[in-house]
DNA sequence: TCCTGCATAATTGTATACAATTATGCAGGA
DNA sequence: TCCTGCATAATTGTATACAATTATGCAGGA
């Protein structure tokens, strides 16, 4: 692996067209090109794969060596890090990667699901024509890669589902909110998915929640919105893959 | 002012009995006892209480001077304050201080009124004898002084009431999910309740919520913590104090 | 064996130098 | 007057030196 492999060489297509105005639609696309933004995905990414144990101590340099950048830029996406809750930093000590037990999962679908119902009902009242007919689509290919048994597209088909009823609900804060949830829970998720049966009928859901959304009924989609996510929970627990978290706060 | 204010100088009471186990408790503590950290939370309250206009730029040198700091902690600061989503940072570029839309503020109230409401909820579950007397208190002593009118003590006790909530739906994720909510809406929350008469039918709404929330009915009590941000939302937007924000995304 | 205390190493915290990027202001021309 | 382009200044990005703090390992003694 080359120690240079994160550091800018040459010319890069830096975003040039980063204004003030939307920042926010570009905030992860301009994060990419820094040294700091880099390294806090590649991180993320790693934490949220498993790549590094729960309560694995992150080293400075440690990090900085590995991917050919000084510690200025690491530690600055520890800070971040931090705040998203995926490691903690004990000050002159150093930085742990945060643990989530079984009840941060079940504490988070709880929140999730009310948040995705809120989600669902702005949805109805906001969705573009353009977002129904790719939820359509959506819901149609998930049904063909059920029936196939390919676990994998049905995994990125439910990723795309929700994010596209975050956007639809118009509310960037509302959709930060769940994306936020949505990726800290998604290690344990994306094996739920695979395992169990759980895709063709969170399949069927979506396309009772879509049909709802169609049908301008605000109430019913945040009421299956609702439900979707305790059955979502529901299976997980049922598949026993809680057991892979700690059980307790660990002593 | 003096140039050197946050400057650690001396034997500070470093705290020396953090340790793992107990991170997420200390945190904010620890957290005053690093540069960055002080310098994360001066700027934190800054922008809350005002002193930086929307749409402000924050230069890393000019805090750093006023602060008595080099770049580094409050570079590290900012990356924070990225995250909480106080200031938008725009690569090789700026830091801005971000701006709250009447939207923004809607919908947090709105997705607020849900999690209050899951919070009673859990707190009905949950709560101890201490905290449920500590609320009895507090709601005991709005009555007072909102009857002499002390419109200071009142946000306090507010602030209080909801805090003791907090901490009794013995949710570590909704405990900060929510206090991140409630600072981020804090210039405006204090300032309606010290205009209208909103203190004292707040702290009715307090004690309502404190039967149900005592009286173990869990469904009244996330039914009540409901109405009780929708009436709170209401009533700002009655007082008109939410003509304070820009009126939409800002072109 | 087990503990204590200290020297040393390892690690994080902060300041600062230099590089890269962006902003500013002005000369020169249409 | 208004625009363009360039030199320079201002600002952020990154690396690194040094300080402060914490971890480690071992000597010496109970």
């Amino acid at each position: 692996m080359s120690e240079q492999s994160l550091r800018r060489k040459g010319n890069h297509p830096v975003n040039k067209e980063t204004k003030v105005a939307d920042y926010d639609v570009k905030q992860e696309v301009t994060d990419k090109f820094s040294l700091r933004g880099r390294v806090f995905h590649k991180l993320r990414e790693d934490i949220l794969s498993g790549k590094y144990e729960e309560h694995e101590e992150l080293k400075e340099v440690a990090i900085g060596e590995e991917l050919g950048v000084s510690r200025t830029p690491v530690r600055e996406a520890f800070r971040q890090l931090e705040l998203e809750g995926l490691i903690q930093i004990i000050p002159n000590k150093g930085a742990y990667v945060t643990g989530i037990t079984e009840k941060d999962v079940r504490d988070i679908y709880m929140i999730r699901s009310l948040l995705e119902g809120l989600c669902a009902r702005w949805a109805t009242e906001h969705i573009t024509k353009e977002q129904l007919e790719e939820m359509e689509e959506n819901v149609y290919l998930a049904k063909f890669h059920a029936q196939k048994g390919h676990l994998e597209q049905l995994a990125e088909l439910d990723n795309r589902f929700h994010d596209i009823m975050y956007e639809a609900c118009s509310s960037k804060l509302l959709e930060h909110q769940l994306r936020d949830f949505h990726q800290y829970v998604l290690r344990v998720r994306r094996k739920t998915l695979s395992s169990a049966n759980r895709g063709p009928k969170s399949n069927e859901e979506h396309e009772q929640i879509l049909e709802a959304v169609k049908s301008g009924d605000a109430d019913l989609a945040e009421k299956l919105a609702n439900q979707h996510m305790i059955n979502a929970y529901e299976n997980m627990v049922q598949s026993g893959l809680h057991e892979l978290f700690q059980k307790d706060k660990q002593k």
